[in-house]
RNA sequence: GGGCGCUUAGCUCAGUUGGUUAGAGCAGCUGCCUUACAAGCAGCAGGUCGGGGGUUCGAGUCCCUCAGCGCCCACCA
């Protein structure tokens, strides 16, 4: 089973889990525990396609839940004898970096500046922002962010993972921003990318379009404005839009209306003639069943703007204001300059005044609760404007590619399986092409250029892609190939794209990243597509869905065979943990009251997918467990003596038989679990196996293990011991690897985290044994115990009778273990009795 | 407005195709220095399995329905 020992157990005479962590960590450090064999074979090879924490400020508790299950997994997979490939990345790109740098620094990024190379940040951030070049910018970037990933690695370390640290990534880094520009321009050799001009969603506060994973919706207090035009009433929640009306639209088959399509009314206050149009999204039973169209009040507006062929009328600009200038057909009046140049909802309420004083306005405003469109990041409405931006299409307007990529989500090995629904609905629910382009500075660029025309324009349409080969590039510095840098933006040279890519954009394909797509053909061959992608469950729609998307468009492959979805951490409240709720507990604190290994058991207690609180009760009992592992290999081992450990052929008598037996069957049940990738119930089988072994069966063989008896029976007894213990050791191995490794040191060479993981059959023909003769054992051990303690005697009080009734079966098991019962009990004299169930009878000594 | 998940002892949670008196730990109570472990050990007590209906010889488990909680999604009139 195990492998022999060279020489004596060492044993500590006080074991203790102080300081494992520290002691351990750097150990498999020092002996590349953890490192990838880079000879292995695909098929040899379990890869992991781990998720890059982000980089911005602390790790919590919720993280090292999610973490520690999978290198659960990993350790497991390890001993069973894949080759781990289980790299880290960092995600330091986008928008939580930038504005950490902003406020750590006082600095904003203001890309028309010069680049400083004497710029240093000021040591505490100064009243006002200072404004600093893009690649100034990007440099307190990368500065800011490698500080918090030593952070982040030192915590991971401890925590255990079993990592392969010396292959790290962050998805800022030159190989990242590579091998996101490289499959971008694959996207749009392919067609899958391109650019267009088109009204899409944009947060005035932060500059930059955003994307239909990016949006939430919140409840907001609005109010129902009725306003007429001429003699039709609309109901509406924008009346600061009126001067971007465009249309009315009803239902085809609303007959109040019926009459009038094709017939034109005119707006309030600004008198333009708008038509009055049908359409079949309109919804007669809401409002007064006929809604104004404005260029843009919501993406519905856009849909009839787009399929109703409309006039575009836009009033509001990119920083959310109303323009100085009204738009085609909407004079300059007295109306207009109420509201030219006003903020969005400064423009509402001069509008509502004015609608009001002309008796436009019906009635006072509805006050409502109407869910309305923000940046998840975002603290204002999102807008819609018109802008130039890249799209990479996914599905949402091709039902081709819709139909292939639930196939794939199908083709994937869900844990637990039902969150492939998730991945279901959000395909079936995208309604448009995926938007790449950011208008944001610490990001991957989009890597093209335009030429510039003899009139100064940009020529979108042609864009002047780099050689692969000098990736990654930066547009707005790097110079296109046949062109001066003098030719930067005159007639006749070239412009860069300003845009950076979507955060998605790049962490989409870190299974390309990780697996050296761009630069280590033989490591890609070796380990993708990746085995196991783990991730939460509220990234399915972006995260995994964009990198399943991109693995399917670049090498028509799934990215990974399974996917395992964690649960949430919830606090007391089982509200969600996290750092806007100021609920969230630091992880090291955490690690070093209770120890990782009690963490580590916390996290694994939780059910793949399941929702589990964050329960310090957990972790105390985690802590105990691990002491146990300590105190019980310490008896057990102490027993083993000078000699070589006994082997599977000393084992004589039927109860060390029917121990083996019961492990060879939690052997496999445990195997079983890991493989459905459960290790939760793996975990929980093994611990209640271990108590009862300590409880049950170490007390009593216990006399025997002390060499009280025969040879034979001792030697049996420490073959039994020997072997459940290895076979222990390596079963908690993936949950405690400190206390295991700590442990198995004691006694075997090697890492136990590079042991074999046991078999069932490891216990020989043994694993067929009669269980009966320690079940039964057992419960005669616990009937004595229930004596004394009922009569509040010592475990040492001795029992002078002992009658033990039952079937003929169970007499004859309590027969083969007679020796250890009368032993364990403090038995003096023991006799047994036919009958129909098993009952005891204990005579107690007097007290003396 | 849809979808998914959860609701089992005071607390945190198991309960795999429906099958004998529903399990564990913590907390509580009663005891015990027992040559691995007092950060321990032994034992006791504690639940109409969210409510209601149904299928079945039999339901915590399957179906319907209602309620609460959480998450995700949804075209802001």
């Amino acid at each position: 089973m195990s492998t022999p020992t060279t020489g004596a157990p060492r044993v500590p005479d006080k074991p203790t889990l102080d300081n494992l962590e520290e002691r351990w960590a750097t150990s498999w450090e020092e002996a590349g525990t953890y490192r990838f064999d880079d000879t292995a074979t695909r098929a040899e090879v379990f890869s992991i396609d781990t998720p890059p924490p982000t980089v911005s400020g602390s790790l919590h508790m919720g993280s090292v839940f999610g973490y520690v299950q999978t290198d659960a997994i990993a350790r497991y997979r390890r001993m069973r004898g894949w080759k781990l490939f289980y790299p880290m990345g960092w995600d330091d790109n986008g928008l939580p970096t930038e504005r950490r740098v902003q406020n750590y620094f006082g600095v904003t990024c203001d890309p028309s500046l010069p680049y400083d190379p004497d710029f240093r940040p000021p040591e505490e951030p100064g009243k006002d922002d200072i404004p600093i070049s893009r690649p100034n910018f990007i440099a307190l970037c990368h500065q800011l962010t490698a500080e918090d990933e030593r952070t982040f690695e030192d915590l991971w370390r401890r925590v255990g993972l079993s990592v392969d640290w010396a292959r790290t990534y962050a998805t800022i880094d030159d190989k990242s921003r590579r091998t996101s520009q490289r499959m971008f321009l694959h996207n749009l050799a392919r067609g899958e990318a391109y650019t267009s001009e088109a009204p899409t969603l944009w947060d005035v506060d932060f500059q930059t379009a955003v994307a239909q994973a990016e949006m939430e919706d919140r409840q907001l207090a609005g109010a129902y404005h009725r306003l007429r035009f001429d003699d039709i009433e609309i109901e509406t929640t924008r009346p600061e839009l009126v001067a971007a009306c465009v249309a009315l639209v009803a239902h085809p088959d609303d007959e109040r209306y019926a009459d009038r399509f094709g017939s034109t009314v005119h707006t309030p206050l600004f008198g333009a003639e708008v038509p009055v149009l049908a359409h079949p999204l309109a919804e007669p039973d809401k409002g007064s069943g006929i809604a104004m169209i404005c260029t843009f009040g919501d993406v519905t507006d856009v849909v009839w703007w787009r399929e109703l062929d409309l006039p575009t009328r836009s009033i509001v600009t990119r920083s959310g204001r109303i323009t100085e200038t009204p738009p085609p057909g909407v004079p300059d009046g007295e109306a207009w300059r109420a509201i030219a140049g006003r903020s969005v909802k400064q423009a509402q309420r001069a509008m509502v005044e004015m609608l009001a004083a002309s008796g436009d306005m019906v009635g006072d405003p509805r006050p409502i609760e109407h869910p309305v469109k923000f940046y998840e990041r975002g603290s204002r409405p999102l807008e819609i404007v018109t802008s130039r931006q890249w799209f990479i299409r996914n599905g949402g307007r091709d039902d081709d590619l819709r139909r292939d990529l639930l196939a794939r989500g199908t083709a994937l090995d869900w844990h637990p399986s039902y969150m492939q629904v998730r991945f279901d609905d959000w395909v079936r629910g995208l309604n448009g092409d995926w938007l790449v382009s950011r208008q944001r500075f610490f990001g991957v660029p989009v890597p093209v250029w335009y030429p510039v025309g003899p009139d100064g324009e940009a020529d979108h349409t042609a864009p002047i892609v780099p050689d692969e080969a000098v990736l990654p590039v930066d547009p707005t510095t790097d110079v296109p190939e046949g062109y001066a840098p003098e030719q930067r933006g005159v007639p006749g040279g070239f412009t860069g794209d300003p845009d950076v890519m979507d955060t998605w954009a790049t962490s989409s394909v870190t299974p390309q990243i990780a697996c050296g797509w761009v630069d280590d053909p033989a490591l890609f061959e070796a380990t993708f597509p990746m085995d196991l992608r783990p991730q939460g469950p509220e990234i399915i729609r972006t995260w995994l869905f964009s990198t399943l998307l991109r693995s399917h468009q670049e090498h028509d492959v799934l990215p990974w065979r399974h996917a395992t979805i964690n649960g949430w951490i919830l606090d007391k409240d089982r509200k969600k943990m996290s750092k806007s709720k100021g609920n969230v507990i630091t992880p090291m604190a955490t690690l070093e009251e209770f120890g990782s290994d009690a963490v580590r058991y916390w996290a694994c207690n939780g059910r793949p997918g399941t929702d589990t609180a964050l329960d310090i009760g957990v972790m105390k009992i985690g802590r105990r467990l691990a002491i146990k592992v300590l105190n019980a290999s310490k008896f057990a081992l102490g027993r083993l003596g000078d000699g070589p450990v006994p082997g599977l052929d000393a084992v004589v008598m039927p109860l060390d038989a029917a121990l083996l037996s019961q492990l060879s069957s939690l052997v496999e049940a445990v195997t079983a679990a890991h493989d459905e990738f459960d290790y939760a119930r793996a975990l929980e089988f093994t611990e209640t196996f271990f108590w009862s072994f300590c409880d049950d069966y170490v007390e009593l063989v216990k006399t025997r293990a002390y060499g009280e008896g025969t040879a034979g029976g001792a030697n049996s007894a420490r073959a039994t011991l020997a072997l459940a213990l290895s076979a222990l050791h390596r079963l908690f191995a993936p949950f405690l690897p400190f206390v295991t490794e700590e442990v198995w040191s004691w006694w075997q060479e090697g890492s136990v985290h590079l042991a074999p993981w046991p078999e069932g059959t490891d216990v020989g023909t043994h694993a067929r044994a009669d269980t009966t003769v320690l079940t039964a054992a057992a419960e005669v051990l616990s009937a004595i115990r229930r004596e004394k303690t009922t009569n509040k005697r010592s475990m040492r009080a001795r029992v002078t009778l002992l009658t033990v009734t039952g079937p003929p079966a169970t007499l004859a098991a309590v027969e083969a273990a007679r020796g250890d019962i009368v032993d364990a009990g403090g038995v003096d004299q023991l006799v047994v009795s036919a009958g129909d169930t098993l009952s005891v009878d204990v005579v107690l000594a007097d007290e003396s």
